[in-house]
DNA sequence: ATTTTATGCTAATTATAATATGCATTATGT
DNA sequence: ACATAATGCATATTATAATTAGCATAAAAT
C-alpha cells in the first residue's frame, strides 16, 4: 500500500501559504527582528505579523508590504510582467 | 518643473496590484470567460473579480485561488522556494 | 535558577474584504 | 438602429482580516 506524499502537481492554496508564512519567519530572523519589531516598521500588529507566519490568510496588502520590507517585491512584480508578456495578444510565440 | 514618472526603482504596493489586476483581467479574456463566469467557478462573487481587476486590495485566498485556476500558481510557489533557499542558513552563497 | 524577552493563543472590538442588489454605461451582436 | 450582454459603480449587509489586551508558555540572557 504506497502513499504518495508530495506528488508533483499537489500544490493547494493553503501550502502555499504556509509556504510563505515560511519565508517571512526565515527572513524575519535573518533581519534579527522580533515579530513586534517587524510589525511597527511596517504598521502592522504583532498579530499579524504571527498569523502570516503561522499560514492564516492576510490581505495582499499586508503581503505586499511584507515583501517590500524584504527586497523581494520587485521580484515578484517581475514574475507578473513575465506572466503578462507571455499572454499578451501579440506573443502567441 | 520636470515630473518623473515611472523611475526605476518605483514600486508601490498599489502599483503591483495593479499590474496583478491586468493580468486577471489578460488571463480571463484569454479565456473566453466573463467576469460572472470566473467568479462562479472559483465561489467568488462578480464583484470580487471586478476589485482585483481594478487593482483595489483583496485577500491572499482570493488571489491564490485566481492563480490556481490559471496555472500558474506553482510558478509563484517556486519563486517562494527560491527565496526560501537563497536565505536558509548553510546557503550564504 | 530566575529574571527578561519572545512567541502563541484566546477572546472582544474595529476595520475592511466579500457579497448581494440595483442601475448606468459600455461594448457586442443581430 | 436596436437588443443583449458585460462591465462599472453605489449602497447596504455579511464575513472576516486586523487590532488590542491579557495570560501562558517557551527562549534567552544574566
Amino acid at each position: 500500500m504506497h502513499k504518495i506524499v508530495c506528488m508533483e502537481g499537489l500544490l493547494t492554496v493553503g501550502g502555499v501559504k504556509l509556504k510563505f508564512g515560511e519565508l517571512i519567519r526565515l527572513l524575519r530572523k535573518r533581519q534579527g527582528l522580533t515579530q513586534d519589531e517587524l510589525g511597527n516598521k511596517l504598521n502592522l500588529s504583532r498579530i499579524t505579523i504571527q498569523n502570516v507566519e503561522a499560514g492564516r490568510n492576510a490581505t495582499m496588502d499586508t503581503m505586499l508590504l511584507l515583501m517590500q520590507h524584504f527586497e523581494v517585491m520587485s521580484s515578484y512584480n517581475e514574475l507578473l510582467e513575465t506572466w503578462i508578456s507571455d499572454n499578451s495578444y501579440d506573443s502567441l510565440y
